[in-house]
DNA sequence: TGTACATCAGTGAACGCGCGTTCACTGATGTAC
DNA sequence: TGTACATCAGTGAACGCGCGTTCACTGATGTAC
């Protein structure tokens, strides 16, 4: 039998063992927030010692660098698949939310209150960008406002992107809008108040669309 | 010479010595987070020893939940200042703009991502309505929306308030995006774009009033 | 005014903890002839 | 097919660190007679 295939059984473990490394960092997120992420825990809990995992990760902060990239990756390709034909701005919206509420420490890693100390890779502003050109692909051209004639001088984050000033501002608008309702209800801030975070989402939605 | 002023010698130190470490523990935040906060770090930058700190704070946690008190304090003292006579709900929310950018880390305490493991204590909801309240007196009836219909039976954060439904609604559209354009900016997502966050600020000011 | 006592700020040692990380080593798995 | 070697996953001990917190104690400051 000869091995033809690229990935040898060790290769294959390694990777698992990645995963599933990554995947309880996910959960001790979930519990404990990104900051109190620790290597220890994960190999306690994985029924390994300590330094075994230094096999897998050259540090703690290469495993953060990984959660975010998997993160903004996650994220990319949600939004990706809702933007098949027909789509529009609310549907990206409505994915993005269901993303959120489905691990909110994954949101609040990327988009919360930055982690101290800890700086993010370059590499990330790319699938970032996909990110938004995915967004800004669905905003239409809006109506002009003060901010579109000051974007129109003022967007070397979209110098590739061929949309009108007047979208990018749509754009801007509608990210720190979905961004504003889902990390407030994120954080808590709604709680106890007695509505329902879903109707101010959809009203957000509402006041962005023609 | 009789002392009849009932603060006494001791007690003067007392609070100063408090008011230095809450200042050290302010500076320490900005530097390195919210969850970085050290007592002792704070009684070495005091030329204290760290156990020193325990006659002014019972523990770790009282100490954040006082910088949480002071943080919320200060931001309604802020915006009562700026509710003087003739002000409108743009005049608040420069004034809360202003405020976060004084001191990003403080605003962030407030409303970023919480602190994992801390729970905020009760009375600082009475603060917070506070807050919430010299907004809400801003706001004046906005045209029905869903939004809005939705909260005339779902207010019970606002039972107090003699406010209609619609002035709910753009409370919460209001706090929602600038909070939105607020914490993205804070947090850093805008650097690098090439605009200036003021201008998107100001636009969506803009949206908000009538 | 002076003395005896109580109050309280601050110290230094100590406890137990968990962290990230390095290192020498064992033992299993894969590879080459 | 079997043997000799290389690769590599995982272990356990160790290092140094800083953390929150407790405790017995010293010494200065205030109080009462």
């Amino acid at each position: 039998m000869t091995q033809a295939d690229p990935t040898t059984p060790r290769e294959r473990y390694r990777t698992q063992v990645r995963a599933e490394v990554m995947e309880r960092a996910w959960e001790q997120i979930a519990t404990a927030g990104a900051s109190a992420l620790s290597l220890n825990a994960i190999a306690k809990q994985m029924g390994m010692s300590g330094p075994a995992l230094y096999r897998y990760f050259a540090s703690r902060d290469e495993l953060i660098t990984e959660l975010v990239r998997e993160a903004y990756r996650s994220l990319a390709d949600t939004l990706a698949a809702a933007a098949t034909e027909g789509a529009d701005l609310a549907d990206l919206a409505r994915a993005l939310r269901s993303w959120a509420l489905a691990d909110p420490q994954r949101y609040l890693l990327v988009y919360g209150t930055p982690i101290p100390g800890y700086q993010a890779p370059e590499d990330t502003t790319a699938v970032s960008q996909e990110i938004a050109t995915t967004l800004l692909n669905a905003c239409t051209a809006a109506p002009a406002t003060p901010l579109g004639t000051h974007l129109a001088t003022h967007r070397t984050w979209a110098a590739d992107h061929p949309a009108p000033p007047e979208a990018l501002a749509l754009f801007l608008t509608c990210w720190t809008r979905l961004h504003g309702v889902l990390s407030l209800e994120l954080a808590g801030h709604f709680s106890g108040m007695g509505f329902d975070p879903k109707v101010l989402f959809e009203s957000e939605l509402a006041t962005l669309l023609p």
